[in-house]
RNA sequence: GCGCCUCUAGCUCAAUUUGGCAGAGCGACGGACUCUUAAUCCGCAGGUUCGGGGUUCAAGUCCCCGGAGGCGCACCA
């Protein structure tokens, strides 16, 4: 009874699909409400098997051969090439590709099938054979359009290539392209394989607040929301430090997080507004410890997941294998201005040398933030690395415990690869009364108008008052490690539905 | 925010250095075809050329304003 409602079905989907793209109601809302009112769908389909085992189990037959075996498959259309009396079509599962077979005489509901189009789900059931060509293919005995598709998939070779409109309608992109594919893939593997690197040791997974009253944990401007009951202003994390470390108070030795951070700045190929970010905690670690820790991580998850250390990001060949090359931010800075720099280096010459590198200073700016800026335009895209930068000043590291040789650096350190941050890591701030002053002044240059700048958080004031065990503290920019083990130019190819400006309302 | 570039049929793209009837392929629709691989062949339909204004006998094309997007810079991870 199902396949006599399929056909009409199958009628209204080609009409839909005519009208299909171009958004107006009219078309989409008839096509797609007559889909889901049609009682002749199928609610479930039972396969035996799917493309990729089929082909590893068949991969001995010969061109021409008919095993005798059934099997059953469901799938995305992706290609028909319907020929009179016989008819071919491609079929794509998660696990890949199989042809589907159909003859006039063997194939039920033959006429049906020779129309099936680009983007139909389907499921087939029928002999396992190999063509003369060579192709492995389910001769079908009996299939079922599961959903017809009501609407284009674009151009059935190259699909859409449009860049908006690819990250807009990603089902799309995901349909017709290998890379996305790719990607996400990589990109759950990488997380997967994070968290047992994690848990293996002895790290525990925890879940902290994603409204915060107060913004904290890094430099970075929020966005604010309301709750509406307690009538009061929230704020979306900018990053779930302050809270990890309190559970660290509270006796988990080592915890991390894997999860959304929000940040209300600008979106480049490197940004997006949302992006997941891992940070860990480990008790009675310094940053040297972390330092060999994220060697590990990167360069197993590069080996597991890629086979390779050696990967290739900008057009720059990286060897991700440890040990990476560690120096310090000072080093660096003193080569790019050509002589020897430090806290004590006078003013006016800090921001000459920043000028030279191209950028401005502030009055605001004291010695150390002068030299972080200088880092960053002149030193830092130049890194290749893999490459540990190393102790950074206590004026732009406000949760960063004291260098133990001098106090006015902190145990801090950054990872950069092919030019862009990946990690930032420190020994933790412990010291309660100095972390009130780091805030305070904080909360200062906030005062004067730095709406990155951080505000002070009692609670987590509070918190070290009861006591924070010596520990060590890593973030990691997981998009930015996808992009680098999926060799992705832009943020937005390992961010399934990366932000984008809505689309104004039509009329 | 600033600079450069892009926007034409559902999709991918043409439309002469120097303005002259808006086109093709794919897809859709109708038809032929028993081993195809982006099948092939015949036929048919499909357009606010991103929007608005201007110059011109005539604008997809030239000029101005606006919109959206991409890249670079700036800020950041």
């Amino acid at each position: 009874m199902a396949y006599l409602a399929w056909a009409q079905v199958g009628v209204r989907a080609r009409q839909a699909r005519a009208l299909s793209d171009g958004e107006p109601a009219g078309g989409r809302s008839s096509g797609g409400r007559q889909f889901c009112e049609d009682p002749g769908l199928p609610y479930r389909y039972e396969r035996s098997s799917d493309a990729a085992t089929l082909a590893r189990e068949h991969a001995g037959m010969a061109a021409g051969e008919e095993s005798a075996e059934r099997e059953s498959v469901a799938g995305r259309v992706m290609l028909v090439r319907p020929q009179g009396r016989i008819a071919f079509a491609t079929l794509r599962d998660s696990s890949g590709e199989i042809q589907l077979f159909a003859k006039a005489g063997e194939t039920e509901r033959f006429d049906e099938f020779a129309r099936l189009s680009i983007g139909d789900w389907v499921g087939a059931s029928g002999r396992i054979v190999k063509t003369r060509k060579g192709e492995l293919s389910i001769l079908v005995e009996s299939f079922e359009m599961l959903a017809p598709a009501g609407r284009s998939f674009g151009d059935k070779w190259r699909g859409i290539t449009d860049v908006e409109l690819r990250y807009r309608r990603r089902e799309v992109d995901l349909w017709a392209n290998e890379e996305p594919r790719r990607v996400l893939t990589l990109r759950s593997n990488v997380i997967a394989a994070t968290r047992s690197f994690l848990q293996e040791r002895g790290f525990v997974e925890v879940e902290t607040p994603m409204l915060h009253p107060i913004p904290g944990g890094a430099l970075a401007r929020p966005f604010v929301t309301h709750h509406n009951a307690l009538d009061t202003d929230l704020y979306l994390r900018v990053a779930p430090e302050l809270y990890l470390k309190r559970l660290v108070v509270g006796g988990f030795e080592r915890v991390f997080e894997i999860g959304r951070v929000f940040r209300n700045e600008g979106i480049s190929p490197r940004h997006n507004p949302e992006f997941t970010i891992l940070e860990l905690y480990q008790a009675y670690a310094d940053y040297g410890d972390l330092m060999t820790l994220t060697e590990e991580l990167v360069s197993s998850l590069a080996v597991g997941l890629l086979g390779t250390t050696s990967v290739i990001c900008d057009g720059r060949t990286v060897e991700l294998s440890a040990p990476w090359e560690r120096t310090t931010l000072m080093k660096l800075v003193s080569g790019a201005c050509g002589f020897e720099v430090s806290l004590d280096t006078p003013r006016e010459r800090l921001e000459e040398a920043l000028r030279n590198a191209g950028g401005l200073s502030r009055a605001s700016d004291g010695a150390g933030k002068l030299i972080l800026e200088i880092y960053e335009k002149a030193c830092e895209s130049g890194l290749t690395g893999p490459v540990i930068v190393k102790d950074f000043p206590v004026e732009v590291s406000p949760l960063a415990r004291r260098h133990r040789d001098n106090p006015a650096l902190t145990e801090r350190f950054e990872v950069v690869i092919a030019g862009r941050e990946l990690a930032n890591a420190f020994s933790e701030l412990t010291d309660p009364d100095d972390q009130r002053a780091r805030f305070e002044k904080q909360a200062a240059a906030r005062a004067a108008g730095d709406v990155e700048a951080m505000a002070v958080d009692e609670d987590y004031i509070r918190a070290l008052e009861y006591g924070l065990p010596p520990t060590a503290g890593l973030g990691i920019g997981m998009d930015r490690l996808v992009m680098l083990l999926a060799g992705a130019a832009s943020i937005r190819d390992v961010i399934a539905f990366p932000t984008l400006r809505p689309v104004p309302p039509a009329g």
